[in-house]
DNA sequence: ATGTCACGCTGGGCGTGA
């Protein structure tokens, strides 16, 4: 199984760069996250052109996430929202079983400052994905995909010395995101890429993309059920292109996946 | 750290969130 995970921001302003992505990768799912679209007008019709329908969880102008899966494959028992999460309205969980895989989709609150109430909002929302996932883990092949706002480690950010006070490298959140590791989840792209830097988001100011500024967020984690075959981040969707448009501010993390 | 984006509301800039 060849899983993407991807935070858009906006599938309507990142709809050709979405379809480049499906046509390039060809992959069996993909874990959306801020598609910032509502239900009424998610691009349903464009995504059928191209052999592909999703499943998603909209809020309308924040949030929404969503798994995209091609046309030959099913989404199954499909559950949005996170039960115990702080916001039920935020629309920030989904998931469903493809080929047999459970699969979420998530983004986790920004938090704002570690002194926000929207920080505790954050760490409460991981403790209920805990929960969760406690339960989804033992049951069978399982991976949850998508921007967890966290970065696990010192070298997931560019320069942990601009970090001093600064949320996504916590111990609160580094913890929050540990405590979901060890219900014996595998951080797929720290897996099979040990010594390499997986940057996943780059501020739009400052061209912190060109100057390397950038930070590992989006993960996708695995149960024991499943080999990590090859993981990527393809940056490519971070620049510009002939399909013009403007980037995400995040790019697309690539994982291939086998059943153990 | 802040040189940007996208949204809704509204009819061009502003407030909000990241």
């Amino acid at each position: 199984m060849r899983l993407i995970s991807w935070n858009v921001n906006s599938i309507r302003a990142r709809l050709p760069r979405v379809l480049e992505l499906l046509a390039q990768h060809t992959p069996d799912v993909v874990c959306l996250q801020e598609t910032k679209v509502s239900d009424e007008v998610f691009p349903h019709a464009a995504l059928s052109e191209v052999g592909y329908r999703a499943v998603e969880h909209s809020e309308g102008r924040w949030n929404g996430v969503a798994l995209v899966v091609p046309d030959h494959l099913e989404v199954e028992d499909v559950q949005a929202g996170l039960p115990g999460e702080p916001e039920p309205a935020e629309a920030r969980w989904i998931e469903g079983t493809v080929a047999g895989v459970r699969v979420v989709s998530v983004y986790v609150p920004n938090g704002r400052e570690p002194d926000h109430p929207m920080f505790a909002a954050k760490l409460r929302f991981l403790e209920a994905g805990r929960g969760r996932l406690l339960e989804l883990a033992s049951a069978g092949p399982l991976v949850i995909a998508g921007d967890f706002n966290v970065a696990l480690e010192d070298r997931d950010v560019w320069d942990i010395a601009a970090f001093e006070d600064a949320t996504h490298v916590t111990p609160d959140e580094r913890g929050r995101l540990l405590d979901l590791l060890d219900l014996g989840l595998t951080d797929a792209f720290r897996a099979v890429r040990p010594d390499d830097q997986g940057f996943t988001w780059w501020d739009y100011r400052m061209g912190a993309f060109r100057r390397g500024w950038g930070m590992r967020i989006d993960y996708a984690l695995t149960s024991r059920h499943l080999e990590v075959a090859a993981a990527d981040v393809d940056t490519t969707f971070r620049r510009n292109n002939e399909h013009g448009d403007k980037p995400s501010d995040h790019a697309p993390l690539i994982v291939e996946l086998q059943p153990v």
